[in-house]
DNA sequence: GTATGTATCCATCAAATGATTGAATCGTAA
DNA sequence: TTACGATTCAATCATTTGATGGATACATAC
């Protein structure tokens, strides 16, 4: 059985991919309660009916749209994974900063909605999301923090969460601190990976050595 | 001349500053889109005319309401600032996450809003809050890592906001991060202070050293 | 050609929501 | 007491918004 999402993946140019695409953007820009289901359509170019024929109801749309983010995050950082196997910590560190960084540069809305559901509430329901968790489990491993996604100490947990919501921080936050500090958007790109890499790998190179 | 806002904060029982109180934390929770006049009201004990007939529209209390949690979280760091002051580097930055974190779990309401405002956006204005890049600047200046608050560089300016993020990301996902960490509110609150202090304060010392 | 299922749009509904109006209440000064 | 301003609420309005129904177009199968 494929779900409505593994469809609209499966042909990126099906109107069902298309208003996925779109909802994606505006959701991450504006959150649940501030995106309305006619801009999304607007975007796509298409009536509202058409949206709701093929995904339901906004709430529907919604949770397709963060199952699906969370998919694609999860196979970049095994992407990742792949390359930084191996290599001493320090390294591994640093080439995930900056994999990852150019990655959700390209598609900011991970990081917006990401973020947005962390810190947002949604008024209706407050359902879990149940996929960040073994998410941050599975990052500890890869960092060679833990020897497996199971039993990932707290602590690791929370150094993990400080250091992929760091990265978040700044491609979400682009809008605003950018501006803030002057600088146009491929300088910025390059402050931010600066910048993580000197909060991020002296912890953990420094106290890997003691 | 006093603002609205001044006369809410001379007399903490008036309606206007009861209305604020409720409103700074509604806000903060659900955000701009996701908040009703109607909410706040039930919250405040009363009806929306009452509302209006205070703070004008939803509009103008929520930007009172950042104006006010501005103005808390400067004096805060104000207070700090007295307390730290000429001690070395690495004491500053223990003591300051001590009683920054102690303060914002006690006020998670201004983590909450101050993060809305940087990663989503309000369908309607897009307003440039100017009081946060200044600010900046003072922490900057505060924990020592620019003489005056003009002429702050960039990369310090980044730096800054790395750390203050990583603190509002903290308390302001609680409800998300801590079933994570399987953690009882105490417990979190210590393992927030130990992960901020493993991350931020090797990168700060270690870097001054050389 | 006809039938069937899919996809799309136009018109419309019902509820939610920001906001206003006018009446009632209360305190206070003349 | 009376008059007046400040405050509060019930009732209501206009718009927005999520959602639906029905008509239309189009393809494919029979």
């Amino acid at each position: 059985m494929t779900t409505p999402l593994e469809k609209a993946r499966k042909d990126p140019d099906s109107m069902k991919a298309r208003i996925l695409d779109c909802a994606r953007r505006i959701f991450g820009q504006y959150g649940f309660h501030g995106t309305t289901t006619r801009m999304i359509a607007r975007e796509v170019g298409i009536d509202i009916s058409t949206l709701h024929y093929h995904w339901g109801g906004k709430k529907d749309l919604y949770e397709s749209v963060v199952v699906d983010i969370n998919k694609d995050l999860r196979q970049k950082l095994i992407d990742v994974e792949k390359v930084i196997h191996g290599l001493p910590l320090g390294e591994r560190l640093d080439i995930s900063i900056d994999l990852t960084t150019d990655y959700l540069f390209a598609h900011p809305e991970i990081s917006n909605l990401i973020l947005l559901r962390y810190f947002g509430k949604t008024r209706s329901d407050g359902n879990f999301d149940s996929l960040i968790p073994e998410f941050t489990a599975d990052i500890a491993r890869s960092m060679g923090l833990a020897r497996d996604r199971k039993n990932v100490p707290p602590e690791t947990m929370m150094k993990v969460l400080a250091v992929m919501n760091s990265i978040h921080n700044f491609i979400s936050g682009e809008n605003f601190f950018r501006p803030m500090v002057k600088a146009d958007r491929e300088t910025y790109i390059a402050m931010v990976k600066q910048t993580l890499k000197f909060i991020h790998i002296p912890a953990f190179t420094q106290n890997e050595a003691t």
